[in-house]
DNA sequence: GGCACTGTAACAATTGCGGTTACAATTAGT
DNA sequence: ACTAATTGTAACCGCAATTGTTACAGTGCC
């Protein structure tokens, strides 16, 4: 199972929003247009962006602009937006192990910990990371 | 979305197995008892574990044994083994982003090396971890 | 008031998961 | 060699989430 592409989306949307004019606007067809996908589908993570106070849209004139410094914006924040993962339950762990067994009883507060940190360990890497950084390495390509 | 139970219930049939003398089999009707679950959906686990040479299964005669000392099988083998996550695959990352478009051209690229990261992250936290101290947090059930 | 947008509902297609039934293949025990 | 238990798999179901789509009402600038 993989983690949508919402997330990957949402960042797109955001550093075409934070490599422009910080007050030019950007509509929901234009960024489908380089995310390349339908409108609706960007406009539905907008709106989970706005309801996260990282952008803000005006309805008649032309769309969504930053609302945030690129630099204060992470991408655990964009991945918290965009609810790609429920807090905490990254991992499913099987509902209703048998009571009646000693394993059973306690196999997933024996597994909690691990797992609550194993996810955090991959929250922390994407807290360290800033909107304005990935629009750094889109202007120098990787190779650099 | 979230990673597969696949993942939990075979650390918890791992651990039935390593809680056990070492020399005992476990049907799948047994470990489906523990685990409340379909004998069938462990036999399916059973044998991507078997394939991954954490365990042995013989036929007629009562099932399964671990092939390994519990101390030395990570949960992060116990992860691959259920091919729960596709390697390096946690993300998805939408396919084709407009290539006429500076961002849309790069983004791939300059996401990629964070969410290596990231994964490789929650990876580590998960090879920290052996299944001999999961049976000895089972013992021990948190409280203490 | 008209027009360009957004917001949202509704629907389809696809995918993966967890569960279930069914049955052939394997093998220990006698 | 026969029996009985058990595995290995295929086939199918129902469910839920994802991505894409059409449709249309609401919003607000000009």
């Amino acid at each position: 199972m993989q983690i949508s592409s919402r997330f990957s989306v949402a960042v797109h949307v955001l550093s075409l929003l934070a490599s422009q004019d910080p007050a030019a606007l950007l509509t929901s067809d234009r960024l489908a247009g380089s995310v390349n996908t339908n409108p609706v589908v960007i406009r539905r993570i907008l709106g989970q962006l706005k309801k996260a106070g990282l952008v803000e849209v005006r309805a008649a004139a032309g769309g969504t602009f930053l609302r945030g410094e690129p630099a204060s914006i992470s991408l655990l924040d964009v991945y918290r937006a965009v609810e790609v993962v429920a807090e905490g339950k990254l991992f499913s762990v099987h509902a209703s192990p048998n009571p009646r067994c000693a394993v059973g009883r306690n196999i997933q507060a024996a597994l909690d910990a691990t797992l609550v940190r194993a996810q955090t360990a991959l929250e922390r890497e994407l807290a360290r990371v800033t909107l304005a950084q990935v629009v750094t390495d889109l202007a120098l390509p990787v190779v650099a």
